[in-house]
DNA sequence: TATGAATGAGGGTTCATTCAT
DNA sequence: CATGAATGAACCCTCATTCAT
């Protein structure tokens, strides 16, 4: 997947990466509050302790603050749904995995998600945010594929919209994100566990 | 319900509301393609084939717009629900049916949807939005109290946890509007058919 | 005097003189109490029972409503002004007379005198109003003038700067207009009375 | 006495506020030549050799300025005004200190005075400057009651207006800032002891 | 005569960004 | 590394004015 974070031209010279990685999840944390808009450089100076000029010297723009919690989200997120997928496992087995990762995912990285859920849509738009469309279009591969792989299995049930199915689970568990806060009552592991019991089994009480 | 739609004391008078409505759906689709924040009255006017003063005209500001715009869509959304909720059905036929009538209402209101779904929680903190939290409030009453009298009727499962199951719906249900197109494939009837299916049956095929 | 109000090609055919008078004081009312700047021409409308554009069939623009306002208080004023000083009369009584006629005007034109005490040293610059300087000029002739003379003829003291007591005089007696309302406790010859002795006699007792 | 200097919660720090001074003074007299309203951010801007955004770094909006700069002139004016009132003079001597003070205040705060004279009514009715108001009242109250402690002690005149010569004594020594001009012909004091002379004894020659 | 609707030129303000120190 | 000050483009909004009806 493209990441622009990679090619990564900074002003800054490489050392105190700390310090970026504080004031990154300052912003990310900003950004998720108020809208990616509506977050004036200022404020995530101010909740950094410093001054807005200041933030030039680690980011060469506002954009690039996102870009790289957008970026670095979606990177730790593939590494781990590559390896899901890479597992060989039923189709079945494919989508509790997939779910229970990006619980945890939501968990790791909640402000990016939720900035990410917020913002996607129109930043795809913008060339330096193609990766978005790229991650998108692999993450439909990947869940409408294995989907697809459990009908043709008679593991799900074939009298569906695939693609409609696939929209239910993805927002499902993403939506997730808009209320959840670490350290709750439920963990990643047993929120997943309860989503994939309505998602597999439904509400309805079985006779 | 509070609305502040019903106290407006515009600059308009009463006549050729047409006008209006015109520059409001204009606004709408705008918001929702674009954001709110992101919108420039610029963009709107020109969108409506005017120039940006003259929008003062027939509104007081860009606030008040993307107000007519909520509060014209929760007041239709609630003559509805309540309406449903009147009709003294079953815990599993009154959720049946505010599902149907949200797809219904995502298919009439469709930039009034995704407009809340991206900008509400933010809203909420301004006074003169104060009437999303509250419509959310009795949102939340009507859904988990339909929920939790179908777990006391044995219609649904017991094992779930009430609100984890709640979030779980109506995120579902609303999330839709992020893909939805009207005239599309699916009418929001079937849609609604399907997604219930998903809900009450499960997705996995039973032996 | 130059008068623009003389020379006035309006829009308007001469029909209904009694409604342009109305307006006219209703706008001039707004300007003293608002500031001519911070009137807006709407408000005017609304005090007049109309609306914003209908007042440019009666005036053709907000600042020709000022200029006949103020134009026309000063025809006023230098009518009587002028019979004052054509009647011969000495200095002191000379002076009492203006200073009567004074009152008397801030009496009838309290709205016009508010206004032209605010705004006459901005307006002057501009040629359409160039008539108030010119205005300004006489005055100063005539009251200085007089004084001079009083003090030639030993009924003035000689030990003040006639320039300084001029301006005194001036200020003292326009300024009321800040602050005096028409049917209060005292009439304007009242006033004038009390006025011309303080200035004639001075506030403090003599043994 | 409420000032609204007192509470600045600017944007500026407390360090070099020489700019900030300079930029009020700046704007000060522009306010005062051509009207606060009149006045645009852009003009003081230009006056001050920057840009209108640039304004906003050290004031944040063009309503403080005004603010700060009739604040601060009222406290100046206070802090002499009540040291004379504090100094036990008699009527007379406390009359003379105060006219003498005024003309000194206008010497060195010619534009705030200014300003003062031609938008204090207005501004008063706005809660942010209703410490206008109040000075007003305690002015008020400090020369009317001089005047009214003169009357008794019969050192001035028992048959005239209270009232009306406390506003002739007010208008006649602050209306003086229309036609000052620092570094004139006449110093402050030069001024003040003509005034004095005209109001206590009168512009008439005595036998 | 008056209305309703629009125009268009600003006006105050915000904010990401730059840069000398 | 950080600050303080400034830039400049853009934004929301106001308002005098116009004009067809």
């Amino acid at each position: 997947m493209p990441n622009s974070n990679s090619d990564r031209k900074k002003t800054a010279v490489s050392a105190a990466p700390e310090r970026r990685e504080e004031i990154l999840a300052t912003a990310a944390e900003v950004f998720a509050a108020q809208g990616y808009r509506a977050t004036t450089v200022r404020r995530i100076a101010d909740e950094a302790g410093m001054l807005a000029g200041s933030l030039y010297y680690h980011f060469d723009s506002k954009e690039s603050m996102l870009d790289e919690i957008l970026s670095g989200f979606l990177n730790d997120l593939w590494a781990r749904y590559d390896s899901v997928l890479a597992a060989g496992l039923g189709p079945r087995e494919t989508i509790e995995a997939l779910v229970t990762e990006s619980f945890r995912e939501i968990d790791r990285h909640l402000a990016a998600v939720a900035i990410y859920q917020k913002e996607a849509r129109q930043l795809q738009a913008q060339p330096r945010f193609a990766y978005l469309a790229e991650s998108q279009v692999k993450f439909e591969k990947a869940w409408l594929g294995t989907l697809e792989r459990g009908v043709a299995d008679r593991v799900f049930r074939a009298d569906l919209d695939a693609r409609l199915t696939y929209r239910f689970l993805r927002d499902t568990v993403w939506v997730a994100a808009s209320w959840y806060r670490p350290g709750g009552l439920h963990s990643p592991e047993e929120i997943a566990r309860q989503y994939l019991s309505m998602v597999l089994e439904g509400i309805t009480l079985r006779g």
